[in-house]
DNA sequence: CAAATTGTATTAGTATAGTAATACAGTAAT
DNA sequence: ATTACTGTATTACTATACTAATACAATTTG
């Protein structure tokens, strides 16, 4: 479900993060399904438990899941945690970001928005037409 | 031209990059301007000048500056650096990391195109209409 | 209640990041 | 050539990140 590259540099619970965060946002994994427990993802990928419940403990502190200590982690119902104004704020840090990405590698405005469009579709993680 | 905070947490210099980053996209800064010295910089914002030469290092290595020493540090050509698979490959990366984001902030696909858009249009990054 | 399973807290070791003090080296201008 | 500027390299200190070993606490299950 979850693999790990030791090469690439980035810390194991940051790429666990990452990839469940694609797992939900994908709908692989949905409300109320539940995680593997800290121990059995840790012996799968041969790391320590705690690793793993750091990972868990990000994606918590995200929203995303939630954990019932003696029980296990949960994905969590996709409830709008922010305000419009809060969520807007949110995204558009990253989007800023992103814009001057896309400028530096010398896309214009219409060839990232079709990019974006591209990727959502490869990715299914939205089924609309635009 | 260059504002830190201390409070926030992010490193100083990546603060500088981000903002030269963004003062290059936004074409304040354009091919061929200098950049402060480091020393003159560096004294501005009560720092050490070293501080200051990991940042343009950082921009030098992304290919938006290029350092002379003795000289000084200058704004790059917009050359295209790379093939288009390249550039695809290397956007593709952060715009699905975005569309993660946006979809567990419980935004709609073209919620987020809109929202590009009017940040593109606010930070004067793209010109064109689309 | 007891046993097994869950996540958590504590502690510690190692590595790396971040910043700085200082000395070095190359360029430009007079 | 000398002086005054550039960026760079070396070294070192400090804090934090990352991972792990181990013990703890809470829930579930029989």
């Amino acid at each position: 479900m979850i693999r790990i590259n030791s090469q690439e540099g980035t810390p194991i619970y940051i790429q666990i993060v990452r990839q469940f965060k694609y797992l939900i946002a994908t709908g692989s994994l949905k409300s109320g399904d539940e995680l593997p427990p800290v121990r059995v993802l840790a012996q799968q990928l041969l790391i320590n438990p705690n690793t793993v419940a750091k990972a868990y403990r990000e994606l918590e502190s995200d929203g995303l899941i939630y954990t019932r200590p003696g029980a296990g982690t949960y994905v969590a119902e996709p409830r709008t945690l922010f305000s419009d104004e809060e969520r807007i704020r949110i995204l558009s840090e990253k989007v800023d970001v992103l814009l001057t990405e896309a400028k530096h590698l010398n896309f214009s405005l219409s060839e990232l928005l079709h990019l974006i469009q591209v990727r959502a579709k490869f990715l299914n993680i939205y089924t609309e037409e635009v």
